[in-house]
DNA sequence: GCATCGTAATGCCTTTTAAGCATAAGCTGC
DNA sequence: GCAGCTTATGCTTAAAAGGCATTACGATGC
């Protein structure tokens, strides 16, 4: 039995003739006669009765008729979703991101992807650096939204990079400059991220000072930036922030920028080198690098 | 695409090899591996990924074969109810009966033939003598279980003939005879069935009284087997019954046979001559027959 | 009652296509 | 680099689906 034998029965059940069948599935007459009666020689039951003014279905013709229906649809429908799949329109997709790093992009992105692709199931995956990136590694997130990584087996791609600044607590003596130079930030104690969840944090501080022979005092480590946010408000320290920092601190911190400091950080897609990136994850991160050049900070 | 296609795929996708699963699929590997190809091309989408060592799922090959192997499962059981219901295993039967005289034979027979078809759905509908016609000639009945029925357009296969008996409240003089002749029982208040759904009971009784020049007097006509005993055991009259009546009644009745009489009334199997009946139906009677046969009253 | 029309089935031939065989091409591991 | 496995390709054969012409069958109409 094939397909072919449960369209040409279908197409003959549902004009109740022969001729019109034959007429609409564009074969002739009597080689439809043929398939269908090879198909109940198969089955070894009557499916329709002849007369000379067309066919009428035996009880048998009407049950099969219902699954070959049945059966038909669903083989259109799965065609349909694994074409679904390819084109990245269907399926599942596990994305990583640092939250605070990411709040000017991937919320509008997450938006934007879920209208034009509806049925793909997006997980997002929230996490410290060291999270994100054994997720990465292991093939559980297929990319991740994230600070830049410089580790072995992740590439990196930019979508935009924020200026430092310098986080503190309103009412903090900082308050009064304009800008904050690396000497007086260095001789405040730091509120920093944990080196266990954040192990390239400390490299990076010391990236920036140490040129100027200065060294940071780390007063607290934290595990993220809630707890962060909190530390410093309460006086604990300042902290080195990126400026999108602002939007998930609001008026609870106070920032400056760092006087002579050019460099940027940069937020962008990580995904693992060996990585599969399904045609779905494609198509996120072409919106996301979109939305990311569409309001450039 | 054909089943075909998808038998191929399936082979292959669960062999893992072109090879081991052209054996097992008893074709040589180029046509499967062209097969494979020609429904990869149709799709548009590659399911498999071939390496020199095998051959190893896509995303799309994964969630297609899941499908695959639905549709082929669901195309077998397809055939498999067809043929089911072709041969009486598998199907809905409506039947009717008459509740009290088939008392003997369908309990037995509904337990041999569930038993025998447990995929065949079995409906009875108990009714008058009028209702069960009505249902025959409709066609919502494939048959009925009932006494004899002399009718236009049903036919009439007799399993077994019960004797007449005499049903009458214990207590009533007709216990000190061994035999009642007609006359007597013709002096005697008759409670009877109702005109309206029992339209060939009065001829039936005209038959046993006329050829002796005696007339029945109907002193209450009662709408089935229940209102009858009830009628009968209040002492409202005596009733013209069949042996089998003794079963339903128990002890709440008497009886004696009509001395005389050696007429016996049938109860069998009637169906619509226009009608058709089941595969599944024909399997039931059989059943009916044996029963019948294998413990004559 | 016979011809006509429309139905599905049959016979024969053509075309399509699946299958088979031989062989190539590609990678892996020794 | 060769042996041994894999899958793919070229060519041929065999099977089967399709098409055309015709037949067979029954109902309808004159």
């Amino acid at each position: 039995m094939e397909l072919r034998h449960l369209r040409y029965f279908l197409g003959v059940a549902e004009a109740l003739s022969f001729n019109r069948a034959a007429a609409k599935l564009r074969i002739a007459q009597p080689a439809l006669s043929r398939q269908v009666q090879d198909l109940e020689d198969e089955i070894g039951v009557d499916l329709l009765k002849r007369s000379p003014r067309g066919v009428t279905l035996t009880a048998e013709g009407k049950l099969f008729l219902d699954s070959a229906r049945d059966i038909l649809r669903r083989a259109d429908e799965s065609v349909d979703q694994v074409r679904a799949l390819a084109r990245g329109h269907y399926g599942e997709l596990h994305v990583g991101y640092a939250a605070s790093p990411t709040v000017e992009i991937l919320p509008p992105a997450l938006a934007a992807f879920q209208k034009a692709f509806p049925h793909v199931n997006v997980l997002l995956h929230d996490g410290s650096r060291r999270e994100l990136i054994e997720g990465l590694q292991s093939g559980a997130l297929q990319f991740a939204l994230m600070p830049q990584a410089v580790i072995e087996g992740i590439e990196f791609e930019t979508l935009r990079a924020y200026p430092f600044f310098v986080a503190f607590a309103p009412g903090h003596p900082f308050g009064r400059l304009k800008a904050v130079p690396l000497e007086k930030m260095a001789a405040e104690p730091l509120v920093g991220l944990a080196r266990k969840d954040y192990p390239d944090y400390y490299p990076m501080l010391d990236s920036l000072f140490r040129p100027l022979g200065l060294k940071s005092r780390i007063a607290l480590e934290c595990d993220g930036a809630s707890s962060l946010i909190t530390a410093v408000e309460s006086g604990r320290g300042v902290a080195l922030a990126m400026s999108v920092f602002k939007i998930v601190s609001g008026k609870r911190l106070a920032y400056r920028p760092l006087a002579g400091v050019k460099e940027r950080i940069a937020v962008g897609i990580a995904r693992a080198k060996s990585g599969d990136v399904t045609p779905a994850g494609e198509r996120f991160c072409e919106i996301l690098r979109k939305i990311a050049q569409s309001s450039p900070a």
